[in-house]
DNA sequence: GCCAACGTTGGC
DNA sequence: GCCAACGTTGGC
């Protein structure tokens, strides 16, 4: 089991959106960075993930799981894109924002704060937990 | 809206 | 294959 960070920009795809694809889930298609899609060829099934608000908001706001592996982006012209399709798990009972994430030193290694500009991003298991810890989630799923 | 960081492109 | 120019992302 992986864990992972997607981050969207709330008025082009939010966190409510999300949910409202419900058990289905949602192609996560737009990603023209290899470094993202590397990361979503690597994804599996039941991997797990933050559901991260850019631009507005910068606060992980649920937990997303992959429920489609790496397949062509549909919105792509190109092969060379893929995406996984993740669906809603929870929402973060208390959302955790950038500023709290960069105030705590245990995640001073965490991509957010160190690649920051990239869009799907690897989350370690403790980076993971602990991150759930602050939003108030006391049992996250895994 | 500004600008720093960083990925990509393209000339040589 | 280097590196300057350029475009995009995203925090502030």
């Amino acid at each position: 089991m992986a864990y992972w960070l997607f981050k969207s920009e709330p008025f082009k795809f939010s966190w409510d959106m999300q949910k409202a694809k419900g058990a289905a889930g949602q192609e996560w298609d737009g990603v023209r960075n290899y470094q993202a899609r590397n990361n979503m060829r690597a994804m599996q099934i039941g991997d797990k993930g933050f559901f991260y608000h850019s631009n507005e908001g910068l606060a992980v706001v649920g937990i997303v799981e992959v429920c489609a592996l790496a397949h062509p982006d549909s919105t792509a012209n190109n092969p060379t894109w893929e995406c996984v399709d993740i669906r809603a798990v929870c929402d973060m009972p208390k959302p955790v924002t950038l500023a709290d994430v960069k105030a705590n030193p245990a995640l001073s290694e965490m991509s957010l704060v160190k690649s920051m500009r990239l869009s799907v991003q690897p989350v370690t298991e403790d980076e993971y937990l602990e991150v759930c810890r602050m939003g108030g989630l006391d049992n996250p799923p895994k």
